[in-house]
DNA sequence: TGTATATTTGAGCACATACTCAGATAAGAA
DNA sequence: TTCTTATCTGAGTATGTGCTCAAATATACA
């Protein structure tokens, strides 16, 4: 017979009230979903690249590309997850896109991150 | 003949100045890998699930198990990586080790994204 | 010592994703 | 309209990762 005297869970169970403490507090499941969804979004390498220098000032997908040493193609992949999560915005002059920040959260994230790295 | 007339890259260039203060003022290589690793780190439901309770109050493994109704193997492998990045740490009393926050960046970068999110 | 419990670890599989390639749109100029 | 350029898109591929399973540690207790 399992120590666990309780519904919660087929694995043992050491602090029963922590544990519902710990459900009851718990995050809405589409919260948790949407949080990911933004913080795969910065997980990447290129994605943070292009965070970085659009913090800086807007550039259009051809400029991300040459700094980048990447296709137009991978860049405007990545841009349109970005833009897809609202991270980014872009507005046109003729055939040219400029990209920019959406707001200054994306900064706020990387900026507190590498606080944490400086430790 | 290309209409590039620099060694930047091998594709198209609008805007050669952006690109170059974009090369400029960009994140250091190491930078952005460590970057990419905490928000990797971020960018799971399960360890989002793990953070989230651990910052109202610490925790053992075979107590996150039960909340999250998942092995304890499969939430030890996620320690170990919160662990690695500094995320996490742990305290042992006898066989049970108990799990907190590092410090309180992760709390700030999830409030933050909570509030992108709320836009 | 031997036994029990809490946690860790390594291997393997199923799924997600970053890039490339080829082709499709979109806007301006001739 | 046709041509050119900037960007986008879908399919395919190679790599990365979250979980399970089985087995190994680590600590407490008899």
């Amino acid at each position: 017979m399992p120590k666990q005297t309780n519904d919660l869970c087929d694995c043992r169970l050491i602090h029963r009230q922590a544990v519902e403490e710990a459900r009851a507090s718990a995050l809405a499941p589409n919260e948790t979903v949407s949080l990911a969804q933004i913080f795969k979004a910065l997980a990447d390498e290129t994605r943070l690249k292009i965070l970085w220098a659009l913090e800086k000032q807007e550039m259009c997908v051809c400029d991300l590309a040459a700094m980048l040493s990447l296709t137009e193609s991978a860049v405007s992949h990545q841009l349109r997850l970005l833009r897809n999560l609202q991270l980014v915005s872009n507005r046109r002059n003729g055939v040219v896109l400029y990209y920019r920040l959406t707001d200054n959260h994306v900064s706020q994230l990387i900026n507190i991150t590498l606080e944490h790295l400086r430790d």
